[in-house]
DNA sequence: CGAAAAGTTGAACTGAATCAATGCCGGTGG
DNA sequence: CCACCGGCATTGATTCAGTTCAACTTTTCG
């Protein structure tokens, strides 16, 4: 049985060598870990029963207790909250292959809220099973482990953003950190990375306005540094903006990888 | 042994009911879950062996590989960067009873620096000891996992609000989670609170000049809200000053508490 | 095709930064 | 004990990055 399976993955990775996995939670940890056969295959039945969801649709609301964890197949959701003075502020965007909330088992209510930003393919995880996905399969654990570190470190990295960078300066950091985060999922196609975002959303993700987010990207086209194009994006120099972003896609392995390859 | 114990404790507790034990880790972890003798012992094992170190020291260098986690007993540390216009941006504090990097196991190279603000006394705990501590203490493992959602949950009450609090909301909300996390480990006495910064830590903290927050402050001085003296912060009308900052302590407890209490 | 959502533009405004000088206080050494 | 020094706090004047408001155009999509 072994054997047959790795028959089958070596077959498929020779008419496909790309395409180990279309599943993008499986892609995400494989850069973190081994994965064996049996990983993948719970990966994947975690994965079934998936659903779509509309754009602007609340996966869980703010004050709730989750009852389970919601994967993110397709399209881009996000952490977010609401100030009283009306506006939003986007905290975290989750990403094809994203796990929301593995430590289910300790959570509260959550203090805010998650939702899709364009339509999605939802999974959801129930507690029971996600619990016996991590005792049973160390190495997921290990790679849910590391994963939750650079998640952990990508907030990080968005509170030096907004703390001491010039909006021109998010603006093309946040454009690196996806562009490295969808590649790692295999969802980047010669340069072109899906970016189903309104100039309002990346406002609120950025603390900025939505009209000066407007100035800014004209700014970047205009300079010949990105395109823009139905909903995804091509960075141009990529070291140019790598530089004037002040990125490293360092922060977004942070663990202790194996594969050198990993660090660029 | 069990029964002395109690007795001892019970006998603490009468001749000074609130110093349950004066180590603000103890204190801390006390607040998620009930620890025994034994995770007592334990927890001061740990914290044996701390010594002082002067302000704008750094504890763990930017690029390191930390071989221990950095326990706080007194004063005042952060996590930090430097961005290359040259100004630093504070990422998170670290308060007396925090343990930095629990992780250590998974840990990679650091992203940011670890640094003491003020004076402090620090212990160095060995990844070993800590790799036991957890392994042997199931309480202890549940109440550092409890507090690194607290942790999560102020990096991202962080993001909101440099992404959309006015200057004066920021320095409130700032004051409010510094006056919960301090009460927690016992450090407030008669509403006043521990305050070994300056003006530019401040200012470097919520991504505004110095100029700026010493007339923030001086604002709140005029309006009667706070009073600032000798390295410590009294807040005033602090039902006000929650209002105006939009706190609501609850993040800083993020988890299933079990003690009523702690909500407020 | 028509309505709603998203993007674009200009003008006026403002919160906060910057620059630069001054005052204050605590420690240190003579 | 005093004089000096360095870090921190304070003040005023000026500038600027980014906001707000409001109108207008383009795209999307049922």
């Amino acid at each position: 049985m072994r054997a047959l399976h790795s028959i089958t993955a070596s077959a498929i990775r020779l008419t496909d060598p790309e395409l180990t996995s279309r599943n993008p939670l499986i892609r995400k940890l494989e850069r973190f870990v081994h994965l064996t056969e049996e990983d993948r295959a719970a990966l994947e039945s975690v994965s079934a029963q998936a659903r779509a969801v509309d754009p602007h649709i609340d996966l869980i609301r703010e004050g709730a207790v989750p009852e389970d964890a919601v994967l993110v197949l397709e399209g881009f959701a996000c952490r977010y909250t609401h100030c009283q003075n009306g506006s939003r502020q986007i905290i975290a965007y989750l990403l094809p292959g994203d796990l929301c909330d593995v430590d289910l088992a300790d959570l509260g209510s959550m203090d805010h809220a998650v939702g899709t930003l364009s339509r999605c393919i939802i999974a959801r995880v129930p507690r029971e099973a996600l619990v016996s996905l991590i005792a049973q399969h160390p190495n997921i654990a290990r790679a849910l482990r590391l994963s939750k570190l650079a998640e952990e470190a990508t907030a990080r990295a968005w509170i030096v953003g907004l703390g001491c960078r010039s909006a021109q300066e998010r603006v093309t950091h946040l454009f690196c950190e996806l562009l490295v985060r969808m590649e790692a999922v295999g969802l980047v196609r010669e340069g072109w990375c899906p970016l189903p975002l309104t100039q309002v959303d990346l406002a609120d993700t950025l603390g900025l306005s939505n009209v000066h987010v407007n100035r800014l990207l004209q700014d970047l086209r205009r300079r010949g540094l990105i395109l823009l194009r139905g909903r995804s994006l091509k960075l141009l120099d990529l070291e140019g903006i790598r530089a004037m972003a002040e990125f490293s896609p360092r922060y977004l392995h942070a663990a202790s990888c194996d594969s050198g390859e990993l660090l660029l």
